[in-house]
DNA sequence: CCTACCGATCGGTAGG
DNA sequence: CCTACCGATCGGTAGG
């Protein structure tokens, strides 16, 4: 039998996709709060209020979106296939797998900021919930396998990996923006990399 | 005779002062587009239309906080004052500064997620160029005087060092409104920043 | 610096 | 799923 995923979808859950994609490119352009339901209609090319038939409200999408879009549904598996020998070959793909997906697919880095912006983390706690049970154990068996690691706590390898991935994206947003876009080398990522994994010092310990 | 910035303000600078400061508090809480001119005006202790005597719009006094309020201005001097012996007890000691800085004052945080969540960075520019060539010159005396660096670029220093900032602070808000909160361990900060120093791998090189 | 106002647009709903 | 509408609120301005 056909895992669940794979039933096609019915009319109606066809819609509710077409309504969620309109919003993730609205409020990636404009944020939250200046995406009106108006232009949510007119981009998933139904009257306004035919969302209301399947979101009671503007915030319920935006929840919604932050939930089940997440990208670990895409990254993990490319990160699980990569793995490598050493703890340094590892992480070393598995970043710059995450850095390269969520550059092609930037939505959810600025759905994030979004929800801190706009909502002060409100819906954080609902997204971590689904979502840190399915990561964690991929840095648990990492922790495992691998004695080179500096800290042997899967959450703050997680963290900090995650923590890097999104400081390199965000300072990044802000470097193309500006001047300093010329005078950066070209080699930023690798030597940025090279900075997570070994640190900012050459020395040992 | 007295430096620029110790004249006392003229009223006009007194309600301009009134007005961001308003602002600021209010972008914090609901973030830019969902925060009215009226609330501003209320919080500021003046007419809606008094506002417009000091601004002439609602993203005039968004852009005039971004780059008038940067918090290099409090943390440069504290960092400059720490320094240390060896390049560890100088970033240790800048990274410990900026994170406690910044948590006790977590304004401009926010105000540079609002900045990307509902400007789209519009406004990076104008603030790079005030504030990097302040900073700059700490990075680069540092690798001048500290040879256990491992890049010698100024830029991806610096880059990597404000990265590494945001990255705890960001983290730290989605943790500490979820779950996570609970099986952190005590001292993240300690082997956080630590990871930064050394990296993820003990191994040299 | 305030009062009083402008047109536009908002999120959401009733009723079919 | 749409049409037509609600009251509320928005950013901004004229005129003093």
């Amino acid at each position: 039998m056909p895992a669940k995923k794979e039933t096609p979808p019915t009319k109606g859950e066809a819609t509710r996709a077409m309504i969620e994609d309109a919003a993730i490119a609205l409020f990636m352009e404009h944020g939250y709060h200046a995406t009106s339901m108006r232009q949510i209609a007119e981009r998933a090319e139904l009257a306004l209020g035919g969302i209301y038939n399947h979101f009671s409200s503007k915030e319920e999408i935006f929840e919604a979106i932050i939930v089940d879009k997440h990208p670990y549904q895409r990254v993990l598996p490319l990160i699980l296939e990569a793995q490598g020998e050493t703890a340094e070959d590892f992480l070393r793909s598995a970043t710059q797998i995450a850095i390269a997906e969520l550059k092609s697919q930037p939505y959810y880095l600025k759905l994030m900021l979004i929800e801190i912006a706009e909502f002060n983390g409100a819906h954080g706690a609902k997204m971590i919930k689904k979502v840190a049970p399915q990561i964690l154990p991929v840095f648990e068996k990492a922790i495992k396998t691998r004695k080179e690691l500096r800290t042997a706590n899967p959450i703050i390898l997680m963290r900090s990996f995650i923590g890097f991935v999104i400081s390199y994206l965000m300072t990044e947003i802000v470097i193309s923006n500006s001047m300093l876009k010329h005078i950066s080398p070209k080699n930023s990522m690798e030597v940025y990399i090279n900075i997570y994994l070994h640190g900012v010092l050459k020395s040992e310990n």
